[in-house]
DNA sequence: CTTGACGTTCTAGTAACTGGAATGACTATT
DNA sequence: AATAGTCATTCCAGTTACTAGAACGTCAAG
């Protein structure tokens, strides 16, 4: 099939099949007689692996670990869950971060009135550390 | 003061400082005679507002309409509090897309014994043979 | 007068795409 | 057969927010 169809089946867009083959995470596809690549059903199981690993937050490098463990029959899975769990806690690192962030938003919008006068905490506070303990938990 | 004690001041690396005038995010120093760019009090200011504002997550652009509108003396402080608020609500779906990442990691690690035995669920589940309904949630 | 720390500019690399140009191939219609 | 439209190809540039490094100038201390 030709890689539109490819694309639509796995879920990947064309653009970025070329891209993960141009970065070598994928194998060069086969080329038909016109030059087209064409893709088989293991390939788009293939991109469906790599959809899936992308869409729980693998880094591109990291699919191509996982990529090459699922083809190898002989791996420990120990290998495998080892990547997932550090994964998770970068996953964890950032979530914290991000609720950190979101609770000084959270003080800073709650004390600003939001209407048309120019006075606002906020900004008072991200421009000097006047405000609430809150902030210091930020820096 | 050169560029290295405003760095050291403000939290900002020296080589940030200089990106953050290459884009056009910070007005240009005022330079000395032997070309240093050369800082005062209020610069050191500016770039603590820059520096907080962006460890709260705000991108470099909206950083640069919060300065704005910090150095508008007759801005709305709902303005400020619109980007404030919508970048909430972006950080909120992001922790959203991470949890649901990290729940689906957590099922499929939950399953795999991790020893030094092939077998492992976790790499069947992203190939998509087996799965359990977690996953349909995931793609 | 040399050493070292600091400053300057410029270029290039990172992650993972994304958009677009220029061009070729296939399909359907007139 | 000509034409239009869709799909394919390659390659280049742009995105975000830095970061590393080269090559060089300046300054203070010993």
């Amino acid at each position: 099939m030709n890689i539109g169809e490819a694309a639509v089946r796995s879920g990947v867009a064309a653009k970025n099949i070329r891209y993960y083959e141009s970065i070598g995470l994928i194998e060069p596809a086969k080329r038909a007689e016109n030059g087209y690549r064409d893709y088989q059903e293991t390939d788009v199981q293939m991109l469906n692996f790599v959809n899936r690993a992308r869409g729980l937050g693998f880094s591109v490098k990291q699919v191509a670990e996982l990529l090459s463990l699922y083809q190898d029959r002989a791996r420990a899975s120990a290998d495998v869950k080892e990547i997932a769990t550090n994964h998770m806690s970068e996953i964890e690192h950032k979530i914290e971060e991000l609720q950190r962030m979101h609770r000084t938003l959270a003080h800073l919008t709650e004390k600003c009135h939001g209407d048309d006068r120019p006075n606002c905490p906020i900004l008072d506070d991200i421009a000097g550390l006047i405000g609430p303990s809150d902030l210091s938990a930020a820096g």
